[in-house]
DNA sequence: CTAAGTTAGTTGAAACTTTACACTAAGGGG
DNA sequence: CCCCTTAGTGTAAAGTTTCAACTAACTTAG
């Protein structure tokens, strides 16, 4: 916050910052990542995590610049948005020392609307295999993917924050299914149930019932939008 | 990492970005905050956690500019290093739009020789008490230390990072104690140890032992330095 | 030389959780 | 109206955690 010689303070050169999203949603093929194509230099034509620079002047703060992102590109308003991580070096990009501040977004795909336009001329959804997608990235979102990846899959594990890569009504069998594709596993059915029905997250919509040619699934919703809570075990 | 009008992209104003530090250390009164004061404007005066610019042409990257804020602050060369968060908005600094990019440090006491120089008129360490320190704090630093606090608070209930807070050699009863107190409870010993085993991430120093008016205790070592490791349940 | 005091390190029974799997429930489709 | 499928619950066996007591090894006091 103060450097060494605080009269030179405007002296110092900046570094370039922007703000980068993995925007998260779960398709028929599996997790999936939003991409989008660069137009310009640097990296033209390359795929990168959808981002942009911080806008002095309209962005109150960094949240409010990632979804300022995320709602240009998904026409989505109010995901799931978590910071990452801060990623900068001199080397990064070849414009000078620079800094993206990376969040990542669960989204329920049925409320994505894709939107192109500014620096981008192709904007997709990209399947995740392991922890990487198969097209190249620009600059380093290659490891920033790999970091946000390694985030959720790890929070999978100890927490109820898949739930926001559904939509806001679900059945249990739903959720469950979720937890089983990210984690690649599958999980026991009561032992899933009492850890939901423990921590406490999610209510039963009154009345409400998914059907089909079977016996009909209470659907829940999220009891405070928004909230994300751990288990003090893994599931 | 692009905005909407490339030719432009130099025209957007930079955000100001800071690197600070929330040092961390363990004293006899407890765990306690390394504080500097401020010399020049804005809060002259006023404590707050020790950081500094990026020196551009200096870092090479983010980490590097954190490892020397913490050297010229406490001499200290190599000790757990750790990314807490990116705190940016409009009105966190009188001069702009403005970035800190946080991390955290953990450091056995034994080895730091605080430093003062720069822009720094006194640096001390401070208790925390609860989820703040007794001073108030320039910027939001106050804000941004409640969340460093809470994130190792957090940390010491499913992981092997309070070690770093020891010198190089420990026995199991001082990991024991420095874990009580962090969480203010105690722990079951044979519980303990047989966590501490099953993740098998310090070793005995061979014929080492802490030696007092009382059976002799075997002194350890972390097996790879710099390492965490995460237990799949609470402590 | 020995007893008392202190902390190190181990052991085991009882209480509690988790796991695996089987069971009952409720619908649609043939 | 039987069969199939998925929803939702129950329970015995296996595994973990907790609590507390035990043995070990040293110093100090007498």
């Amino acid at each position: 916050m103060f450097h060494s010689m605080s009269s030179f303070e405007d002296s110092y050169q900046r570094p370039i910052v922007s703000v980068d999203l993995a925007i998260f949603a779960l398709t028929a093929a599996g997790l999936e990542v939003l991409l989008a194509r660069r137009g310009g230099a640097p990296f033209a034509g390359a795929w990168a995590l959808p981002g942009g620079w911080i806008h002095v002047d309209e962005d109150e703060d960094l949240e409010a610049a990632a979804r300022r992102v995320l709602r240009d590109k998904t026409g989505v308003a109010t995901p799931y948005l978590e910071q990452v991580g801060v990623y900068g070096s001199a080397a990064r990009d070849p414009r000078g020392w620079s800094l993206s501040v990376t969040y990542m977004a669960l989204i329920s795909l049925d409320a994505a609307a894709l939107q192109q336009g500014g620096n981008v001329i192709d904007v997709a959804w990209s399947p995740i295999n392991g922890e990487a997608v198969a097209e190249p990235l620009a600059f380093d979102h290659a490891a920033i993917l790999k970091a946000a990846i390694a985030r959720l899959r790890n929070k999978v594990e100890y927490s109820t924050l898949p739930v926001h890569l559904l939509p806001e009504a679900f059945t249990l069998g739903e959720l469950q299914a979720v937890y089983e594709r990210l984690l690649g596993r599958s999980l026991d059915k009561s032992a899933f149930r009492k850890r939901m029905a423990e921590v406490d997250f999610i209510e039963p919509i009154e009345g409400e019932m998914r059907r089909a040619s079977n016996r009909p699934a209470q659907l829940y919703r999220l009891k405070q939008a928004r909230t994300t809570v751990f288990f003090d075990r893994t599931i």
